[in-house]
DNA sequence: GCTATCCGATAGTTACACTATCCGTTATGC
DNA sequence: GCATAACGGATAGTGTAACTATCGGATAGC
């Protein structure tokens, strides 16, 4: 199909496709004459995926470009795909500064009680020393006490996430499902918070009883 | 304290400071003359919040502004404070167009099947079905099946939120609390998903068997 | 009294994610 | 066979967000 069929099909403005093709988020289509280039399914697959990480997931179109090289990259393992990522999603504002300090110590501490097998230079241990760190400077370091309730909610999590995994066959759809379930579940677990949340909020302090 | 000062003491550039009075993030000072004013320590309390709420959060600054005020506003109730809080992260990514679908159907089934009492307008309940509607087109709707799972992690997680309000005896110190906690928490979890993430992958395709 | 600093207002900057236009070329309907 | 609509690629422009810089008039403090 032609690049406007594409359009049409996908709901995704003309421009905005001729933008991604040159962000190389979308693979080029083949070429057929000087001006013309033919697309097939996979483009629009591929766009789907392209506007749900930038749309759901909200991603930064840097970003997304390389979780999706990641996803191509045959040679890439899927360990290593996890890693892409994961740093995608902890874009930048986590890696700062972070260096030392109280609340890099307490997230060892975490691990080392969990047992957890992690390396060094997982994002997440900056991320959540960082937010220690923010939480102890604003007098709210009590919340730290919860960390262990924290970490036993993550881990149900990441149980459920690797098992996702199990329903494909080959590297690519798992590596898709790797992104995917790491981007957009991010996004599921905040709403699921949300509604979580507002029930136990609701169980605590049932309507008429509010302060 | 005048305006330099609260610069330098909080590490903030001065231009900056400006700016976030200028926007509502930050009171003005007690103005002492005509190009005078007067900051005290609840200044440099407040600006270590915004940045917490900006950097650590990644709150954009018009949405850090309308939790600040929901902190700061006497008359709210805390359950709305927390709906304040909670429609801040979920930045209207999430309202758009999700208005009857699959996805909403097996987030409403989820909330009936766990017995979880929550508002139609939780802003949770469209994020979810969102991101549901968007695995779904994507060919990852499988992943819907770990539902339950993520849910069991969110009531864990919620549990927790609502436990670290029992520190605090005032309103606003409890409103500061939901406030920073539903915020940094979000990023918190997500810090530790990777963590375990990292902790589960290598348990089960221990080093060597990577493929 | 002189200089550094202040406040407030306005204008400029940078980054990002598009969006629009232009140009020469090619498909397509009559 | 030819007019015209659509195409691909390049370049330029737009809108928003979050600062950042400058300016003008007033004041603090030595």
């Amino acid at each position: 199909m032609r690049i406007s069929e594409l359009c049409d099909v996908s709901g995704v403005p003309l421009p905005s496709i001729k933008y991604y093709l040159r962000e190389g988020l979308l693979p080029p289509g083949e070429r057929t004459a000087a001006n013309q280039a033919d697309y097939g399914q996979q483009h629009v697959q591929r766009l789907k995926l392209v506007r749900a990480l930038l749309e759901v997931g909200g991603l930064p179109v840097a970003t997304a470009q390389r979780v999706i090289q990641a996803i191509d990259d045959d040679e890439l393992p899927l360990t290593y795909v996890f890693g892409v990522a994961q740093y995608a999603i902890s874009d930048g504002r986590v890696f700062d500064e972070v260096e030392s300090g109280a609340g890099l110590e307490t997230v060892d501490d975490l691990v080392d009680e969990r047992g957890w097998t992690v390396s060094a230079d997982n994002p997440g241990r900056f991320g959540a020393a960082r937010v220690l760190d923010a939480l102890d400077s604003l007098g709210h370091g009590h919340i730290a006490e919860y960390l262990p309730q924290y970490a036993e909610a993550a881990e149900t999590i990441a149980r459920a996430d690797l098992a996702t995994l199990g329903h494909h066959d080959d590297r690519a759809d798992m590596a898709e499902n790797v992104v995917v379930g790491t981007v957009l579940g991010d996004t599921l677990i905040q709403s699921l918070r949300r509604l979580a949340q507002e029930n136990e909020s609701n169980r605590r302090y049932p309507v008429g009883e509010n302060q």
